[in-house]
DNA sequence: GCGTATTAGTTGATTTTGTAACTAACAAGG
DNA sequence: CCTTGTTAGTTACAAAATCAACTAATACGC
């Protein structure tokens, strides 16, 4: 009974979780990759900027839960790129406001329409019923 | 209407998907790591060799989706710890049949045990219907 | 005010992963 | 046999994520 043959590693959920995260984010990549030259995480951090900017570094760590060092790092691609511009906060120097150039926000408004698009195609194998409670199943194992 | 001021990352999949992933991944790590000093695709190839071996580096690649490099590390240094151990096939030398050694195998039903009593905890939560439809939708999505 | 603690953000070193080129063993056609 | 092609697995190199230590600005306690 303590026999592990009868468990599969596709039973387990954090495999499956991970095979169909990697599964669907590699067939989103070519969307900011090829067409802006973005990382994964750049694509993460625009999109919140564009979203929810003007916000801090700080704020897109918490929103979007990628470590400051990495958030630093696409920050400063993507100010390179032209796609961000900072501004310190005077009444408390330690903080900068970031938010979308002309350019970053079109690619901003693009590669949500994409992104968009993207879900509305994976998700047209489920019916409505299915799609509420797989939602609501990874909000909750997300820790949402 | 082409605003993206309606649409959410937590709308998006493969950012939920992700999000889930990581989350739970993470809350099962210390298993493995810890008490075994596994990195995650060690672990995962450790389950695959007690699961269907004796198999060939490349039948784990195929049943796990890891890409052969990282088999290959992962069975050096599954090897090193004297979790597993390899036989060339005399009928064919390219291949080498992996299989755990007494010590890999305590270790692979020990994870195992562990791994699936944290699946239960995890899907608690959810009512029966609700994990087979969670399931599906993940097998579906993963590509399998 | 002044020393200490905190917070935002950056930088550098280490680790891990991914990509590409490589070796070794075999297979098939001539 | 001997060239060409294919397969299993490794190794070397580049890209990326993680971790720790750092700077700069502010807050707090006395």
């Amino acid at each position: 009974m303590t026999n592990s043959s009868d468990f599969d590693l596709r039973s387990f959920s954090p495999y499956l979780l991970n095979m169909a995260a990697e599964h669907t984010s590699l067939a989103f990549q070519p969307n900011y990759k090829n067409r802006y030259g973005m990382l994964r995480t750049e694509w993460r951090v625009l999109f919140h900027v564009g979203r929810y900017g003007p916000i801090t570094a700080k704020g897109v760590c918490n929103r979007a839960r990628i470590h400051k060092t990495n958030v630093s790092r696409a920050v400063a691609a993507l100010e390179q790129k032209r796609f961000l511009k900072r501004k310190t906060v005077e009444e408390d120097r330690r903080n900068e406001m970031l938010s979308l150039t002309t350019t970053g926000n079109a690619a901003f408004q693009d590669l949500t329409e994409a992104a968009k698009d993207f879900d509305t195609k994976l998700m047209a194998e489920f019916d409505p019923e299915e799609r509420a409670i797989l939602r609501r199943c990874l909000e909750r194992l997300a820790g949402l």
